[in-house]
DNA sequence: ACGCTAGCCAACCAACTGGTTGGTAGTCAA
DNA sequence: TTGACTACCAACCAGTTGGTTGGCTAGCGT
């Protein structure tokens, strides 16, 4: 058909992250991502080795997407998580990309390097704004900022239930964004506080 | 062998319970949950009617659970997100049986009813501790606090990437857990002095 | 003692799984 | 033109899946 083996590559990254997605890497079907890109399911082995490469391949890319599309925090560190928050709504794919992996995988973690130091810049950035020394004070605020971002996206039946149904509607969604916000505000300044304290 | 019907169900559902948290309801294996249980799969079928059954059964079971051991929010809110935290980690099983839920789940919910009302109870609970008027004001709170409690659990790798490999140590844990203890704290300031300007 | 029911299982089944293979057909250098 | 190389696919394969079936037997009421 397509005789470009560039854009059949694409194309089955592509399908493979909706699939992967939506049922993990466990869960996906290799049939499945073949029909969605309209190719032959052989390509799969061709080009990327097994369903579990294939994969690593597309957490790879989604996780660098991440990096180009969310900045890093600035001053305002409220407004840096709802903007993380707004992504997360936008695009889930690399949340439950990473719940899947986090799961059902094994603790193999592809790609290691370059995602600690992803990480570290943003803890870096995190220490600075907040006037903390050492990257490492900055993240378990990092980390539970990615908690509170994920979690409807997670459990959104928990989220029905604990927010109300009211959590499908445009403004329930804002709602519980504006709490968010403020959460993130109130573990900030208690921080400074207590950094301006010593 | 047993021929004693309520101790082979009990066994199912512990066997079922192992294997859901660990796979997921579409992961998880028939034959293994009976492997396990020491019993034919068929049973299964004959108490459960089905894979998707078990799984709700093994759900309804875990929730009732949790609503035992762990309390209602008292005065000091910071206390009950550690106690809820270090539930969590001792015992995943409930975390990662509602995450499995949220991410295959095609948003039936069942045993809805008490469900809600197990929340609802908590929201109470929170919003009298913090002055809040309405349960529903609460919500928002008691939502952030599981996410913060569950998130090492739900992905275990990102937590090794953003916080070190510390964190499989002993001390890592109870650090991270004192960060989410005074995280909380800092939120529920926020919102007593937000409550007290008004 | 005896039959009947309920608990149980080994064996089975059709559907589906990830992965492979043999062969076709574009494409490009010589 | 030819020959070789590469992208590609339909058909296939062995192993696994959730679910079913026919029959065995422990234990109870009679």
């Amino acid at each position: 058909m397509s005789r470009d083996p560039s854009a059949t590559k694409a194309s089955l990254l592509a399908a493979a992250r909706v699939e992967f997605a939506a049922h993990g890497a466990a869960g996906a079907r290799v049939d499945r991502i073949a029909e969605r890109a309209g190719v032959s399911k052989e390509r799969i082995y061709g080009y990327f080795g097994s369903k579990d490469k294939l994969f690593d391949a597309v957490l790879d890319e989604v996780v660098e997407e991440v990096m180009e599309f969310v900045g890093e925090p600035g001053r305002d560190i409220a407004a840096y998580v709802r903007r993380v928050h707004d992504f997360h709504r936008e695009r889930p794919d690399l949340v439950r990309l990473l719940v899947w992996e986090g799961m059902q995988g094994g603790g193999s973690c592809p790609n290691r390097r370059s995602r600690v130091e992803h990480y570290v810049r943003k803890n870096q950035a995190m220490a600075e704004a907040l006037g903390l020394e050492t990257a490492e004070e900055a993240a378990p605020l990092l980390f539970m900022f990615m908690a509170i971002c994920s979690w409807s996206v997670v459990v959104p039946q928990v989220a029905r239930l604990v927010l109300g149904e009211g959590i499908d509607t445009e403004d329930g969604r804002d709602r519980l964004r504006k709490h968010i916000g403020d959460f993130a505000e109130g573990a900030v300044t208690h921080i400074r506080e207590q950094q301006s304290r010593v």
